[in-house]
DNA sequence: CAGTGGTCTAGACCACCCT
DNA sequence: GGGTGGTCTAGACCACTGA
């Protein structure tokens, strides 16, 4: 290993790397949103690489939202993204980012047969088991929303070996089944009688149901239902303006690049009518 | 202009953008997804052009998604995204893509004084005069939604000229006021008896209700309140596992590197809980 | 004006995949 | 082995910004 000088936070053996690291400790530890970066040219000198090599660096974080460039005067750090997504998070860790206490009461815990409904959507086979948790998830002492969870039996047996887990998403990546990304469903709905007896709903009888697909690497590893008291629950969402959309001419009798054996899902634009 | 050989595509000057579009012309016209596309070489050739000049017109598309590569093999066509946000289109245009016949009644269309929550939205002062749309929004004759609209007067005077517009979004764009981005808040509520009403409802009363913001280049260009009927509209969000965010140390005295005077937006993250 | 990022060249070697 | 993308160099000129 005959490198020398090397940055101390070099990572890996591509240099572009350690020019990126090195600005992503900067902008962490140091910089703060408004901030110039040190210019190309100078990284160029710094760390004894060709511009290009810095270029691909700064690329990187400016694909990233990172940062920004400005022709003639400089690279910036980036006003923070207001996070561009709905974020894959658990109940807890989404409550205790707003100083809210979360806690649990759990219905249910237990293997069941899938559903019609639950099978299609974990791609297993109708009557598989399944590892079910129903629970209801209060914020500071109050109810917030009722839950079902589905997780075939097949992908993690031991899932509920030390009872109900407080995160189920927790014990998938204890698992070695990270939740790695998801889609939900939003609509309103009113409340059946069970949920607005467990909410505590008062005359206003709307629940925001979500119902969430969640998958790791391998394909769904879980299922969800979820409803919550339309009083203490909103979702905020990012609106892009519509590019001129480029499409493909249609499916090509070739595989996938990578070998995605599922089934590549349609065209998809956010917004459902259910007719 | 002593440009010969050109391809009849060539877009402004510069060559990566002739081979941009050169690409960006043969995924829609000729490709389907799965397809390789010419390999960097032969791009090289075919344009005269240096390789990393065709890297920087493959990049762009492969940071659109379009295309993605895979080392040792080649770069291919990108199964098609399922537009990882939810879009800023009209109603007519979601209707539309669905196959469906938009029709629109209009309740109101006139000039009003601000709100004090219209005003702060559209960051103008309460009581300053903005355009009012009040419509309702059907799908194949059966009512969709109903849909109230805030315009400041001051930024498009002349928008109801020739009457309330077929489509707010399109007489923006007419006059200089494109929609670029949007924000919006979901939240499942109970209908008011008028929604119920223009809806048409029967039992069910929930309605999902949605406050959008839109912005132009220049900031808030319009404020809309809409109200969905539950058992014909949902949403479909995708949701994206939280990386280890990288976070700059705090606010810079300094301005913005563009001179967005308007006060970043805070730290976001979808979900939002009302107290 | 000097300094910045934006574009571009004409090569090079490497890692990887498929045959 | 032959082709692919991944990384990298050491220059160059241009467009734009700010003092």
């Amino acid at each position: 290993m005959g490198r020398a000088q090397q940055d101390a936070v070099s990572s890996g053996s591509h240099k572009y790397l350690a020019v990126r690291d090195y600005l992503t400790n900067l902008v962490v530890r140091e910089l703060k949103v408004g901030d110039a970066i040190p210019s190309e040219r100078t990284l160029t000198e710094r760390f004894g690489v060709s511009r290009m090599t810095v270029r691909q660096a700064v690329a990187a974080l400016v694909t990233e939202g990172v940062l920004e460039r400005v022709q003639g005067r400089g690279t910036f750090v980036a006003p923070q993204r207001m996070d561009f997504e709905l974020r894959l998070t658990t109940f807890g860790e989404e409550m205790q980012r707003r100083g809210m206490e979360p806690t649990t009461t759990v219905l249910a815990s237990q293997t069941v047969a899938a559903t019609p409904e639950v099978a299609t959507e974990l791609e297993i086979a109708p009557g598989d088991d399944v590892h079910f948790l129903y629970r209801v998830r209060s914020a500071d002492g109050a109810p917030m929303c009722i839950e079902q969870v589905w997780v075939p039996v097949a992908l993690v047996p031991p899932l509920f070996d030390d009872g109900p887990p407080a995160s189920v998403y927790e014990a998938l990546r204890a698992h070695g089944q990270a939740p790695v990304w998801g889609e939900q469903t939003l609509a309103a709905a009113d409340a059946t009688d069970a949920e607005a007896s467990l909410l505590g709903l008062g005359r206003s009888r709307a629940v925001l149901r979500a119902r969430r697909r969640t998958f790791s690497d391998t394909g769904p590893c879980m299922y969800s239902h979820a409803s919550y008291r339309s009083d203490r629950y909103s979702v905020w969402v990012p609106l892009r303006a519509p590019g001129p959309a480029i499409v493909p001419r249609g499916r090509s009798a070739r595989r996938d690049p990578h070998d995605t054996s599922a089934p590549v899902a349609g065209a998809h634009d956010g917004t459902t009518t259910e007719v």
